[in-house]
DNA sequence: TAAATAAAGGACAAAAAGGTCTTAATATAT
DNA sequence: ATATATTAAGACCTTTTTGTCCTTTATTTA
């Protein structure tokens, strides 16, 4: 009963945070290992560890083991990467799919009373997540104009 | 790992369609029993039941006991019942302060990196649940350009 | 080659959301 | 008054999400 309204799964939350962070040291050639990581962004490390897993075997950041290991993004793509391949990675691929009140199929030939108000809201939020690039929240952090605590 | 990434809880599904339903039948001066809800609208019939309970509790539909009774929204209510009455009744009221991406407050002093962005998708939600009459949608039901299951 | 460091993976635990069942309360009709 | 229809309420169960812990695997450095 009492969930939020719009948004992100946690999952999705430390993965995003984790990943602008990421990219901020990518910015600057380092790697971050896992505990700093959890410790900057303020998330249950372990958590983190399976979330980060995830988006490297969707080949959206590197990992590397052993000593001065941890993860990066790859310089090809720091600066493509996207909102949406970070939440499609953690939240899978039926995203802009089901209906927004919960019927079976989501279509304009049999929609529900919310139907298409729910298109406008959802379409803008898809504009947003495959237009915002993680690189430029990573420079928010880095110019002092944004967080990822607190 | 595996959440939908808008919308409503199914509790707040469910809520919402069973208004509706209780709309269109209030449109034309009936009652709606919780079996009948619970078949019109596809959903679980004791779950929806706890649903109505709060509705009832928020005096956004009236209940009656006994024979004949049921559920029903009061004339007064019928035409300016908007959606984010609903949802508020249900998901509570810190929906639309939360960060996004969860950090502890979401304020533009100490935005995160997704801030702005992210503002504006909840603002076109916000206004999308703010003027969405719960008749209008019944309407749409009642001419058969909109469906409630399937 | 051994020791140290760091991620990967799997099993498990806790919390929240979703859902059921049983009993009580209340209104109606006979 | 009694039987019946209907919602209210609380205890309980199930599934999903969130989170922890421990062992294994890979890499680097001494
Ligand atoms: S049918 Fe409900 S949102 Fe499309
Ligand atoms: S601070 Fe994150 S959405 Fe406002």
């Amino acid at each position: 009963m009492f969930q939020i309204l719009i948004m992100f799964s946690k999952a999705c939350e430390y993965g995003i945070r984790a990943t602008v962070y990421i990219a901020q040291e990518s910015l600057s050639g380092n790697r971050a290992s896992l505990k700093v990581i959890a410790k900057e962004i303020d998330s249950p490390e372990a958590f983190t560890a399976k979330i980060l897993q995830q988006l490297a075997r969707h080949n959206l950041i590197l990992s590397t083991k052993g000593p001065h290991g941890g993860f990066e993004i790859a310089p090809e793509n720091l600066y493509h990467l996207t909102l949406d391949k970070i939440v499609k990675s953690i939240d899978g691929d039926e995203i802009y799919q089901g209906c927004g009140l919960g019927l079976k199929a989501c279509d304009a030939d049999n929609p529900c009373p919310l139907h298409f108000q729910f298109l406008e809201v959802r379409n803008k939020l898809s504009l947003m997540l495959h237009t915002t690039k993680i690189y430029e929240m990573a420079e928010g952090i880095v110019d002092g104009s944004a967080f990822l605590r607190r």
